[in-house]
Order: structure tokens, then C-alpha cells, then sequence
DNA sequence: GTTCACAAATGAATCGATTCATTACAAAGG
DNA sequence: CCTTTGTAATGAATCGATTCATTTGTGAAC
């Protein structure tokens, strides 16, 4: 057996025959070291399989080399772009990246932001769920920052990075109507939603420009099967009446209506287009590809932990900033023009 | 300001008029502490905002309150949902899950089991992707033990919790013979993933058992892309030569197909049926919904943390095992009997 | 009133790495 | 030969919570 198990600091310095101060130079400050006894530290090290105890060293350093990430949903394959994105930066930065899932349930919010407080980890990126600016509020006030992900932080409290929702709605209606529309409708709901209301203010006030009325189909959620459903009412409606495109509030939705369509036997786009919002992965990949509005994932985390690494590294200077980013159009097959 | 910034034990102890030794008894044996003392120091805890300092109370107990886990990508939804029923027991026993992202890249993943070993974490989940074996064991002798996910160990000197490829591939062909196909075809590759050899190996014996051969499709990768590439491939094939049912070695790649088909103008399943393997999300969200095998992803991830506890609990009695699922058909409209 | 049993509370020692004031030593300058 | 300057190395003090051997306090039993 080549190491002992719980070999310690203490005795990487006995085998080396330095003291402690010289080991723990020779990892935090190797060019103070001189080369002979360097090399004896390091072949010390080896031959015991010492591993830093990370916890004693950010408990004397008063500082984590790590960050924490809490997202409504890990398995929305949008917020794990996002995660990427900010790890990538993180790793930069030598920090690592916790990352965690509020499954849009305020006990689990709050349970992990005393988690990440009790880790004591360097800052917070946050898609908020229920009312927590307060208590992030005090978070900071302890030494540890937050930004806001995915979400306008409206009081200049907070840095934050989100998507211009009333300029994609609008950017996606006017593709309908440049598509050939004259009868579309918007779906979703709940409104409650900032992002579901924005998107559809954007896409109201882009019809009321064309002088086009904007049919509304409300919904109490977002999901794949409450698109299928509105799908079937949708298709059961006279010819006449019936939308002759739709947007969708996202892509669950908007695979739904697809779904009940084809089922339905109505012709995407031919009979009614169809476009999303989010573009994520299997927007391209179902059998009619689907127009989308997609939103720069990986930069939105990526510019979100720049910020808070911006606020962790100079807390003084630091000046809350609002990242709004353009979400952009992509138009497949659901759309095509007639 | 209610708090004050850095509330450390001692504070609490000092504004409660008690000793630390008391207030520790307080969070940790609540029981051995008067009412009165215990209801003084909860204020005080309050009033000052304190929060436990996690690497303090690590150092000290010597062990964290942690696992990791490794998987190959998170943006895939099979791990993440893995994750998911790894963390429900983990919460169970009080324990968090720190979740890393391989990204099927070697380096990644020794440097997260350095990060894990640094962190002192309890036990590792992970999904192999280079040679980390003996890595393992090295880490098991310095006790940090490890369970391996979606790969069956082979040698009796870890826990795994896998899922049975080549049952799984039977069942897919069995399936698609009883739904009338005559010349059957796998598509997939690379054979040097374990579970593309053995969802073959299986498919192959099924075929061979009822006297039908087998048709070949092999590809360097499971994505998206490819199969549209090989669905193309097949659609321009004379009739007479082409399958009449297709088993795809992942769900990517029979999406990939049916896209394809479609396009192409097969009718999906009276032309040529599609039977998948994962059965992600979107496999049942598919305009054509595709039949796919199921694996309880779930309760992976919930019997290796469970198996991972055992051995931390009980490293003396602990006896590897191998928990091997039989995944399960899920049939839809892409194989429906003609 | 003394002794005993038991519960409650105490606080010094501890975990392991880091830090920094101090010491040791060598080379250069006078 | 002595002083100065600068580089290397040292090791005791420290971070904050936990633990446990010890002390204090209370009531019961005799």
C-alpha cells in the first residue's frame, strides 16, 4: 500500500523533513520555496497520496472557492445551458459551481440558500421562485452577493441578466403576420407569469400595430400536455374561425399544439403555423421543425457570474447592473411561407 | 440592522449569558438543554442572525455532510433525473448531493474526484468515462467509497446499479416482429459503448431466435444528426430493400429518423416502424409519439444512493452488490400494429 | 445534616491548513 | 572582520464548532 489514509499536513513535513510553513508554502507559494526542498515536499506528498483538507483550509482562509447556483428546475434543459455557461466562468476563476433545484417550491429555496449560506460560499446566481430579494437582501449584507438569473431585478437592489420578453413576443408575431397570417392567436398563461405576460404584451402590441386583432388562449400552465389539449380545441374549431397560426408562450407548448395537430390532421404550417419560444433542443428535432425564438443561454450564465464575480472581488466599487439580452428568431419549417 | 455581520458561536453564547459548550448542545442535543437556557440562546441565535459555519463543524466532526456525483452530461435528462432520485435519499438521510459534470471529457473527471476528495465528500456516484477504477479503489482505501451508475461492475469490487442492455434490446425486436416486421434493421454505434454492444447483442439474439435477420445501420455517435443522415439513407433505399421496422440504439437517433422519414414521405409506422431506447420526454412529445424502452432512471439513482449509505454506514459488513434493472417497453404510435 | 445520584452546564483541547512575525543563514560591501 | 541586505525557513497563533472530562447544582434518601 503505497499512502496512508489520512495523512496530514504535519506529515508530509515530517517525511520531508521541513516544517509546516515550508509545505504549505510549497502549495500556496511555490516560488518562495527553494528548488531542493521543493522537489523533497512534492516527492513527500506523492508517496503519502496527501489530499488538502478543504475545510480547514477555507475555515483559517474565511473564504470558499465556490459558488452557489439555485434554479426553478434542473431538468429544464434551459437552466442546465445556463449552469454551463456560469461553470465555465467559475472554473475560470478557480471557483467551483454548486448547483441546486428550488423545483419551484419556496421551502427548497430557502432550505438551500441556507445551505449555500451555511458553505459559506462566495455568492449566489438565483432564478427566484417565491419572495426571497429580502432574504437575499440579508444574504448580502453578510458578505454574500447574488444575481438575479433570468429575471429583471426592478429595483437597481441587484445585478441581473435576462431576455427582453416583450421584444421576443413582438419579434414573433410579426413573423407570423410576415408569414401570412391574418388570424393568429397567442397561448399561454398563467399570467401571473412576468415572462408569460411580457411575451404576450409583446405580441399585442406587434398585432395592434398591423391592425390585426390577437386571438388569446389562456392557460394555467406551460406544459406538453396542456398544449395538446388546447391543440384538440383549437383543431375543433370551424375553419373559418379557427387561428391560422399560433405563438406559444414556449416550446412544451408549442410541441403539444404540433402533437394535436398532426393528430388532428391539420398541415403545419399550411393550415396553421406555429412558433415557440425558448428553442430548445428538440425544437430543430420533431418531425415538423419548429420555428422558436431562442435566447443566448450559455451568455446569460456566463454574464451572470461574470457580475458576481465583478461584486465578490470589489463589493466597494461594485454597481448593481441590469443585463438585458435580445432573444432571436429562428425559422424552421413550422412557419414557412405559404 | 437587526444582525450582525460575522455572528460566530461565541457571540451567541455571550449575548445568551451561556456557555458555547451550551449553545452547541442546543443545535446538536437539543434534549440536554434546559427550556429556559435552550429558549434564551434560540433568541440569541435569532437576533444576531448566526449561521453554522459549515467548514468549522467539518473540520471538526471530520466528516461533511455530502456526496458526489459524477455523471457524464447534465444536460442530458436521463441523468438529471438519476440526480434527481440520488438526491431524494440523500436529503432522507441529511446529506447533500454536489453534482459535476464529467462532459465525457477524462480530465474533467479526475479533476472532480480531486475536487470530491478535497471537499471530504462521504461517497461518490459516478457514471465512468475513462479509466478511474483504480483512482476509485485509491479513494475507497482513504475512505471515500463510490458506487457506479448505468455501468455494471464487473469485478465484485464495487456496487453498480445498472440496467440490463441486452434484455432491453430482445425486447425491442421481439416487439417490432410481433408488430409485423419482417426485415428489421438496428441503427447505432459506436460498439465500443457497452450498452450500443449490448442493446445489439440482444436485438441480434431475438432476431436470430425467430429465424429473421438483422440489418445493420452502424454509426460513430447516438445524436440527433445522425440520425436524420441515416434516415435519409434508408428513405432513398428501393422499397423492396428497405426495413420495414428500425430499432434505434437511443432516443436521439430515432428522432433523428422519424425527422427524416417524414420528410421523406414514409409514413411512420404503416411504411417502416421506429422503436427507440430511453424513452426521454420528448420520445413521447413527437408529433408521431415514439415507442421507446423505459428505464426506471428514478430508482437508479435512489438504490445507489441507497447502496452508497450502506457502505458508509456499515463499511465493515458492507457487501458490494450489483442491482441490475430490466427496462421496460413502452409502445406507441411509431410501432403500432399495421 | 450528610451523602448520593443524576442532570445540566462548563470551557479547554481539538480538528488541519494558513499566516506572519521571527530567526537563520549567506552573500555583498565597507 | 563586522555590518548590512535579502532570501529561506520556521513554528506558534489562528479560524469556529464540537466534544468530553470536569464542575456545579438539585433533590431524594437516609
Amino acid at each position: 500500500m503505497p499512502n496512508v489514509p489520512g495523512a496530514k499536513l504535519k506529515d508530509v513535513a515530517a517525511l520531508a523533513g521541513v516544517s509546516v510553513g515550508t509545505v504549505s508554502n510549497v502549495l500556496n507559494r511555490p516560488e518562495q520555496v527553494s528548488p531542493d526542498k521543493k522537489s523533497r515536499v512534492l516527492a513527500a506528498i506523492d508517496q503519502l497520496g496527501f489530499v488538502r483538507n478543504e475545510s480547514a483550509r477555507s475555515l483559517r482562509s474565511g473564504s470558499t472557492r465556490s459558488l452557489g447556483m439555485l434554479v426553478l428546475d434542473v431538468r429544464n434543459p434551459f437552466f442546465t445551458d445556463v449552469a454551463l455557461g456560469a461553470e465555465n466562468v467559475a472554473e475560470a476563476h478557480k471557483h467551483s459551481l454548486i448547483l441546486a433545484n428550488s423545483a419551484e417550491d419556496s421551502g427548497r429555496e430557502l432550505a438551500y440558500l441556507d445551505l449555500f449560506e451555511q458553505q459559506r460560499v462566495q455568492g449566489v446566481l438565483i432564478t427566484p421562485f417565491g419572495q426571497v430579494l429580502q432574504r437575499l437582501e440579508t444574504m448580502r449584507s453578510r458578505g454574500i452577493p447574488s444575481v438575479l438569473v433570468d429575471r429583471l431585478a426592478r429595483n437597481d437592489q441587484f445585478c441581473s441578466v435576462s431576455v427582453d420578453d416583450v421584444a421576443g413576443g413582438a419579434t414573433a408575431l410579426t413573423h407570423l403576420l410576415d408569414a401570412g397570417s391574418v388570424r393568429p392567436a397567442f397561448v399561454g398563461g398563467p399570467f401571473t407569469l412576468q415572462q408569460v405576460e411580457d411575451r404576450y404584451q409583446g405580441a399585442a402590441d406587434a398585432a395592434a400595430r398591423a391592425g390585426v386583432s390577437l386571438q388569446l388562449f389562456e392557460t394555467p400552465d406551460l406544459k406538453f400536455e396542456r398544449g395538446r389539449q388546447i391543440g384538440d380545441l383549437i383543431s375543433n374549431l370551424q375553419p373559418a374561425k379557427r387561428p391560422d397560426a399560433v405563438f406559444a408562450a414556449n416550446d412544451q407548448l408549442a410541441l403539444g399544439l404540433l402533437q394535436s395537430f398532426a393528430a388532428n390532421e391539420l398541415r403545419v404550417p399550411e393550415d396553421i403555423a406555429i412558433v415557440g419560444f425558448d428553442d430548445i433542443d428538440f425544437a430543430s428535432q420533431s418531425s415538423i421543425p419548429l420555428s422558436s425564438i431562442s435566447q443566448p443561454r450559455h451568455l446569460i450564465g456566463e454574464r451572470a457570474a461574470e457580475l458576481l464575480f465583478d461584486e465578490i472581488d470589489n463589493a466597494e466599487e461594485h454597481v448593481h447592473s441590469q443585463v438585458v439580452f435580445t432573444p432571436e428568431l429562428v425559422a424552421r419549417q413550422s412557419t414557412r411561407r405559404h
